[in-house]
DNA sequence: CTCTGGATTAGCT
DNA sequence: GCTAATCCAGAGC
């Protein structure tokens, strides 16, 4: 690909078994378009959500008026506001009517970093390593909730330029009370973008 | 209707 | 290490 004619992720590379979906994100670009601006940075830090199975998921008690995307049509933004300050995007997955999504807990600056830095107002190894981190910088707000991420617009994953080798490091997730035992929590091993704990 | 606490971060001690 | 910031979804009444 070329960042002028990406590859998008297609809808069936989302909708399948969530553990799958993490694991698979990394190494992908997430790719946000502002107007005429392009930002992109890679996915280096993931972590799945699952459904009854999972006490940690919104989707644990079932469906909600928030928590509906993680039921419906797999490779959609669900983004949430928490701790009175920050945004989360997820991704979602598995086929209708089963809850899924993937929480992109970080990513590495590929393009655009000036736009990120002056969103962020921090050094570049502090812009996008954290998930209400990278909402900043790439300007994701309730506004994109719900958006297709399989259609070219404001924002959309694809495919990397180049096929590099991605070991996987699997971990417990962080900033949750139960379902704590669960090693569903992904990153590229030595990726200095990973968030620290 | 009211209340509690969270898939976080930055800034201070 | 600790906690304020600051909103709102979801649960309980």
């Amino acid at each position: 690909m070329t960042l002028k004619n990406p590859e998008v992720l297609p809808r069936s590379f989302y909708s399948r078994d969530t553990l799958t979906v993490a694991k698979e994100l990394l190494g992908k670009y997430l790719v946000r378009q502002v107007g005429r601006k392009m930002v992109v940075g890679k996915i280096v830090e993931v972590e799945a959500y699952g459904g009854s199975d999972d006490p940690a998921s919104h989707a644990y008690r079932g469906i909600t008026p928030r928590n509906k995307l993680m039921f419906g049509e797999a490779g959609h933004a669900y983004i949430y506001f928490t701790y009175g300050n920050h945004y989360c995007l997820n991704v979602t997955t598995e086929k209708e009517g089963k809850p899924g999504a993937v929480l992109i807990r970080a990513i590495e600056p590929v393009k655009g970093i000036d736009l990120m830095k002056k969103h962020r107002k921090t050094s570049l190894e502090n812009l996008t390593n954290g998930p209400g981190k990278l909402t900043q910088a790439l300007k994701i707000t309730k506004k994109q909730n719900g958006l297709d991420l399989t259609k070219k617009g404001e924002l959309f994953i694809c495919f990397p330029q180049n096929k590099e080798k991605i070991e996987i490091v699997s971990s417990r997730r962080i900033g949750i009370k139960v379902g704590t035992e669960k090693l569903w929590r992904f990153y590229i091993k030595n990726n200095p973008f990973v968030s620290k704990r």
